[in-house]
DNA sequence: AAGTGGTCTAGACCACGCA
DNA sequence: GCGTGGTCTAGACCACTTG
């Protein structure tokens, strides 16, 4: 018996075009947000394939996250409704201009439970960390890590960096929210930063993130590596926010500066 | 016969054994970038399972975007050298701070040999586009559609939406390299930008990105959409670019506002 | 109890690149 | 021609939730 009698048509797999057929309604509306798919059993039938090649046209839509299979009940069409992550504002309370206190208000977490989990530890930070508060190999940090729920659902983690020997001591070893801030906590101790480099990388999530943001398959998350510098240039706090995809928008705004000569 | 026989040990399926026990070994340095991983039947033997339980994990890791089939030659970890993507490059020419020169330095493009194509049209733009530009229903923009290579590899795409009636027979409508830039020749018509609304998604990517930025299986996207305003609030310029999130970190700097009253 | 997706097996043929 | 991964089949048992 052959194993590829269905599949003698086009040229394309088999199963690339079920996943292309449903690709497809859901682009056009034919399957929403939050609709049912039709089972394994009904595509099985429906196009007289193997479970297995059915499987793998539902695997491919899984892993483009705009599927989630839900045992037992079925495969559902993917909801997303991202958030906001504005790193600016803990440095500037309010957008500039109408056009963005409008998209903040858009994507904002009305009426949602916020909650949050903080942690307090000193480690040996990872090589990338120790790089970008100019450790010496072997130095300490401080790191305050936060997990941040909105309604019960993870939303976001958020581990902040602080070289051990100038926070030691300080309301920032404490595990317990800060209301004024981390920020002017630092500058009271003398380490008022003034610039920042943000750093976001895009990529698929650990097992570990998957596990602690209940992430679900084909779901990429945003890296993002903030560093706080004070006017002398010293690297006084490296924060790391781990953003999945399907929650968040990361938005920041510019204001073009004067030119100086030539563009 | 039995169909699990030999995932009776532990409780975690056999094909998640199996590609952790590979996650373990390329995140230790065993299996370092470039490495070659066993072959699927090296694995089927070495576990003692069939090959679709190996197929299974080997996808799982490939999903992850750890790793990258090379067919017919096998499995390899995958490598990646992320480029700057810096949106503040085209209204900073310099960062603002040595340590931010350093960073961009490091993930330059020394020596490497850039191309691009550009494709202009005048079309009736999706309703997200139509909506950052106000543009009524119905009402046309003109798109300069471009694609970047840095050395024959596909880089990112960049298409840059003009309300159509402002850029009407300008240089912008010319299918060809702007030097002195694109916004230049806003400013000239009269539209000078002054501020910018910056959002960054990150998502998987649609068939078409995978085919145009040849992406491998497991390789998520930035979607950064930037909204240029004029001195009035008029939006002027909506610029889409997608980044393969294996290419690309994106970065952007920051200096603290003089403190306004509490915080 | 029924029906869903999750895991696993065994075996088959194909397309492709390299020796 | 050989070995690689890519596709596909047919059949099995499991775990879970819902009626």
């Amino acid at each position: 018996m052959d194993g590829m009698s269905a599949m003698r048509s086009g040229r394309a797999p088999m199963y690339q075009q079920i996943s292309e057929a449903l690709r497809q309604q859901i682009a056009d509306g034919t399957l929403p947000a939050g609709a049912q798919l039709p089972t394994e059993a009904d595509l099985t039938e429906r196009y007289g394939v193997g479970r297995g090649t059915v499987r793998q046209a539902l695997g491919d839509l899984v892993n483009a996250g705009l599927v989630v299979p839900q045992r037992p009940r079925g495969y559902f069409v993917r909801e997303r409704r991202p958030m906001v992550f504005r790193p600016q504002a803990e440095f500037r309370k309010r957008p500039f201009s109408a056009e963005m206190d409008a998209f903040v208000l858009e994507h904002s977490a009305d009426g949602r439970e916020p909650r949050q989990l903080i942690e307090v530890a000193i480690v040996e930070p990872a090589p990338d960390i120790a790089k970008r508060l100019q450790l010496e190999p072997g130095q300490l940090a401080a790191v305050r890590r936060r997990i941040r729920w909105l309604d019960g659902e993870p939303f976001n983690l958020n581990d902040s960096y602080f070289p051990l020997d100038i926070v030691r001591e300080s309301e920032i070893m404490r595990p317990e929210d800060i209301t004024r801030g981390a920020n002017e906590v630092l500058a009271e101790l003398g380490y008022r930063q003034v610039t920042a480099l943000d750093e976001v990388y895009v990529r698929m999530p650990t097992p570990d993130e998957v596990h602690r943001l209940e992430l679900g398959p084909g779901t990429p998350v945003g890296y993002h590596v903030c560093t706080g510098y004070t006017a002398e240039g010293k690297p006084v706090r490296v924060a790391v926010t781990v953003l999945p995809g399907d929650r968040h928008v990361i938005s920041y705004e510019r204001r073009w500066e004067p030119q100086d000569g030539a563009e």
